[in-house]
DNA sequence: CCGTGTGAATTAATTCACAGCG
DNA sequence: CGCTGTGAATTAATTCACACGG
């Protein structure tokens, strides 16, 4: 089995049409509309709901025009068609059977957040290769062990795996997962995986987020004067 | 104090240098480097880095392009050279301190997260509004009450606050980190957060995350049949 | 009228392809 | 030679601005 190249392609096959950071930001806008909802709110302009999803309304109204034309013109969206339709959409009508593997302090957070249970997701099983955890029981679902990835996956027909252990070990869960049948995969470890064509990673990797405000930080910090590139210099170290 | 706009801008100020997207992966690139040191690769090509980086080579240059030339025509790049320059590039070759709003299980993880220590981030305080997890000692640092905040920033000079709280009290938490002079927040909290401009807000969203999978594991669930949208119909519930 | 939906214009990001340096 | 660094070409994302329909 050829699974040498790296993962490129993040949109696989089948999806050419919604553009890749509309589909980023529908999820915003379907938490927005539950939101306005829950206030009793029955119709939005696009300003309204673009403020409340923190975007500009023009963007909004051309992520929305991708997915057909849901509004009336003069006067706005209606909030729970309009929340139907992006949920339908993004195929949140249904659940999600998921499962975790890596059952740490992440694992642990992942397990309890109830957020995952009231947007479409259902958390089926907890996997662990550390035996001293099979004891446990979290947020009401016993700690397997990792080897019954692939009985769970076809009991529970699983395509979704969230990868929560520690980096070294992540390629061999994603490998596996692989072989089980899941083609999504969400990944908290801080390592790059490599996956066959077809099966879509996302990363979410904590210390990249708060380097990347680091680096703006220092910018800031740098106040408004010399801002420009130090003139020259800066070669400290510079290899023969 | 007007706060009133939600945040666009996440560059802020000073930033006419390096395009957003090539700062969001110098972390990677950081990254990818560290590992090829610890194995002990002292030079490595644009195309060796951006495998291990998960990119294709022209992007890699690319991106470096922005810092400057830092590689050798014919040879390619030393590693531990290019990993100071990037890390002097995001500004983690000194320590950032950091504190830590709400102590769920989710702040729990991250107070506990390796991975922040050896990157260039110092937790130094970790909060929470509710007195009954004053007593808890998490990962050697006491919880302190949220109230103590202003006086922790100031303390160390903390920059980059990050909210794992429920998405209720987000809000307010980053009014206070905002009023007690932190301009970079990482917000965990499944909430869109208002801040002026001049303050970084960056967001880790996890049903986001699974939700944009989702959408793409239900178009390759409807298989290389009927790719396009229904054709018509699919009018359910339409609104009068 | 007012606010949606959308072509057109703009800006940003990515990829190509190759000149030029070590 | 081989690989970097980079202009030029391409593709994607965002914003503008206004025609159009309720």
């Amino acid at each position: 089995m050829e699974s040498t190249e790296v993962t490129e392609r993040t949109p696989s096959e089948a999806s050419r049409d919604i553009p890749e950071a509309t589909v980023a930001r529908l999820p915003v806008y379907l938490r927005a509309l539950t939101g306005l909802s829950e206030a009793g709110t029955a119709t939005c302009s696009s300003e309204h709901l673009a403020t409340a999803a923190g975007v500009n309304s023009a963007m909004l109204r051309k992520d929305l025009s991708h997915l057909g034309s849901y509004g009336t013109r003069g006067v706005g969206y209606d909030v729970e068609y309009l929340r139907y339709q992006i949920a339908r959409e993004i195929g949140v009508t249904q659940d999600w059977p998921v499962v975790i593997v890596g059952i740490g302090n992440l694992g642990h957070a992942l397990a309890n957040f109830s957020g995952f249970r009231s947007r479409g997701f259902r958390v089926v099983a907890l996997l662990d290769a550390d035996p001293r955890r099979h004891q446990e029981v979290v947020a009401g679902v016993d700690v397997r062990p990792f080897s019954d990835l692939e009985a769970i996956v076809h009991e529970h027909g699983v395509a979704i795996g969230v990868i929560s252990t520690p980096a070294p070990a992540a390629q061999d869960v994603a490998d596996h997962m692989v072989a089980a049948g899941i083609r999504s995969i969400l990944n908290f470890a801080p390592t790059v995986l490599a996956v066959p064509p077809g099966v879509d990673v996302r990363k979410v990797d904590l210390s990249i987020e708060l380097q990347i405000l680091a680096y703006h930080e220092q910018r800031k910090a740098l106040g408004a004067a010399a801002v420009e590139r130090p003139v020259d210099g800066a070669l400290e170290g510079r290899p023969a």
